[in-house]
DNA sequence: CGAGTTTGACCGGCGC
DNA sequence: GCGCCGGTCAAACTCG
């Protein structure tokens, strides 16, 4: 998956041979970040892959067992006095339906403390609950949320725990938010945005990994300018390819950019531009 | 008193 | 057509 190579690099920095010890210091340190991201980037595309490999086996045990195939299972788990729980990434059954999946519907994974029984995810947004349900295939009951920050909005989410692991909630947005995500400007004024929780994404598509490839291509076209110019590009990438994927919420989007703009504003306020910090999502 | 939450009722889609 | 189920509504309730 790795765009770069390290043979690429190591030509594009030496095409000058008048290169002095400062920009010398200065590759190496772009090389030492070029390999800490590749890491990650490496990291985030294994997570990525094994969602990947869990959602394709899902849909060929679906498309394979044909409609009929639910139903018999359904059938024989009731007939067995028992709620049937596939073995995949999903936590629900009913997402794994052969259910066509909105494009504009995603899902979110937020670890919690598994005593805190509330069904709260907190993602910066100002949400309204209008229902509660205890769904036949969790035990814990799934709570309906409306985006109240704008009076339009029309973002909707559901939050319910993670049939296999309590401490998980998973939390699906539907649509998209027609206003500025409330915690880059406090209500409240406060000038720390609120704390972001940890968030996974989970979905299929690996665009979201892929603008970081872009990135680093574009920082070496680019390692004339200031770091700080790159770093700033770099966010803006990302949130630009964040935007434009459908498979990443509004709500994800939100939440990595505005801590990504964080970052890079306490950095060039620090004008100690060392591009060493990661992120993770 | 207003905003948010709770919870039972209702509605529509889907499978049988 | 009937029943099941997820999603939504809305009146009652709670809280600051």
């Amino acid at each position: 998956m790795d765009k770069i190579t390290t043979s690429t690099l190591t030509i594009d920095l030496n095409t000058d041979p008048m290169h002095n010890s400062c920009e010398a210091t200065r590759n190496h340190d772009l090389v030492e970040e070029l390999n800490r991201i590749k890491s990650e980037n490496k990291k985030l595309n294994n997570m990525l892959t094994i969602v990947r490999q869990n959602y394709d086996g899902l849909l060929q045990k679906n498309s394979g067992e044909e409609e009929q195939s639910r139903t018999r299972k359904r059938k024989l788990a009731e007939e067995n006095g028992i709620n049937y729980h596939h073995e995949c990434c999903c936590d629900e059954w009913s997402h794994c339906r052969p259910k066509e999946i909105k494009s504009n519907e995603s899902r979110v994974h937020v670890r919690i403390d598994p005593s805190d029984m509330s069904l709260i995810v907190n993602d910066g947004y100002q949400w309204r609950k209008y229902g509660q349900k205890v769904t036949r295939d969790n035990p814990s009951p799934r709570a309906y949320y409306k985006c109240s920050f704008a009076p339009y909005c029309p973002v909707k989410k559901k939050v319910q725990r993670s049939v296999n692991d309590p401490s998980l909630l998973v939390a699906t947005y539907e649509g998209q938010h027609n206003h500025q995500n409330p915690t880059r400007a406090p209500p409240g004024g406060s000038s720390s945005p609120k704390s972001i929780p940890n968030i996974e994404c989970s979905g299929g598509s690996t665009t979201g990994v892929d603008f970081l490839d872009q990135s680093i291509h574009h920082k070496i076209a680019i390692n004339e300018n200031s770091s700080s110019a790159f770093h700033k590009f770099f966010v803006e990438q990302m949130a630009s390819s964040l935007v434009n994927n459908p498979t990443f919420t509004a709500a994800l989007a939100a939440a990595i950019t505005g801590r990504l703009l964080d970052e890079a504003v306490s950095e060039n306020n620090d004008e100690n531009i060392s591009n060493s910090r990661g992120f993770s999502v």
